[in-house]
DNA sequence: CTATTTAAAGATATATTTGTCCTTATTTAT
DNA sequence: ATAAATAAGGACAAATATATCTTTAAATAG
């Protein structure tokens, strides 16, 4: 559904969420191992989600990086934004640029409530209460065998 | 959601679905035309899908593709397996090859019955479904600009 | 002020996807 | 049989996504 480099942004924002404040930041090379990603690639990734203030950095020694409670209670569709990514919400099954209410493709009608479905899910669903869930436990972010 | 040459492929086995009899097959130019797609590109797609038993093809005068009274009864997942695109469907959102109900990831739970509805449509909505729909007018398939 | 630590930025490399073009094989019509 | 029409297949090219490495800039500690 996602490219490899959204997918690595949503997990490194939960996860940076549920570990990190402004106090105890968190580095590069950690966040890389827990969400399991390449860590130079998922640098440059931060930094797209540094940029578009989705989480936050600090250099230096005791830098690292950080997300703050407004950003926090962001709709995780702001991490597809700042990914550029957002579309893929959107877009029609078959591609077409032009489906719509008036001219549907043959799949519109019925993928409609889906797709709504989904964009309310990421609107809706803040990035806090999903690193929350980890929190207490009930779900993981881990992509390594054990 | 898909890569371009999946919705290549979902638009040509419609339309070629809509538009074809094993008496009047489409040749490629005309398909690709239709669905506005590049000619070459959609060559190859095709002959993924003609391997794959989603469409028929036949070679030399008066040949080109059709699809026969029984593919277009295959549900439109069928096509989405010949691509080898069919774990789309079935794929963490957050990438995590793990994830599953006993180890479910942070959105796992909610995006639980959208992809339930996803694979409940692309397994229950037939080729010859989508394609009457476009016989009936009710539905578009072009991507031109008109 | 200097050295160290850290992210930012840039250059480069590799893999995959998308796309084109040319040749080959098959079928049909003459 | 031969020529023509058509898809199949293979080689290549271009664009994009993924990944790595090196250098630069900023912040802090001493």
């Amino acid at each position: 559904m996602f490219s490899k480099a959204t997918e690595y942004a949503l997990r490194a924002t939960i996860f940076i969420a549920q570990k990190s404040t402004p106090e105890k930041k968190l580095g590069i090379e950690e966040i890389a191992k827990a969400i399991d990603s390449p860590q130079s690639f998922t640098a440059k990734i931060l930094q797209s989600l540094t940029r578009n203030n989705v989480i936050s950095a600090v250099r230096g020694p005791n830098g690292g990086f950080y997300i703050a409670d407004k950003a926090k209670k962001l709709p995780v569709r702001a991490v597809l934004q700042a990914m550029g990514e957002d579309d893929v919400l959107e877009k029609c099954v078959l591609g077409l640029k032009k489906c719509s209410e008036t001219q549907p493709c043959p799949m519109h009608e019925q993928y409609k409530s889906i797709k709504q479905q989904l964009i309310k899910l990421f609107v809706t669903k803040t990035i806090a209460q999903l690193a929350d869930d980890i929190k207490d436990g009930v779900v993981f972010i881990s992509n390594k065998k054990r």
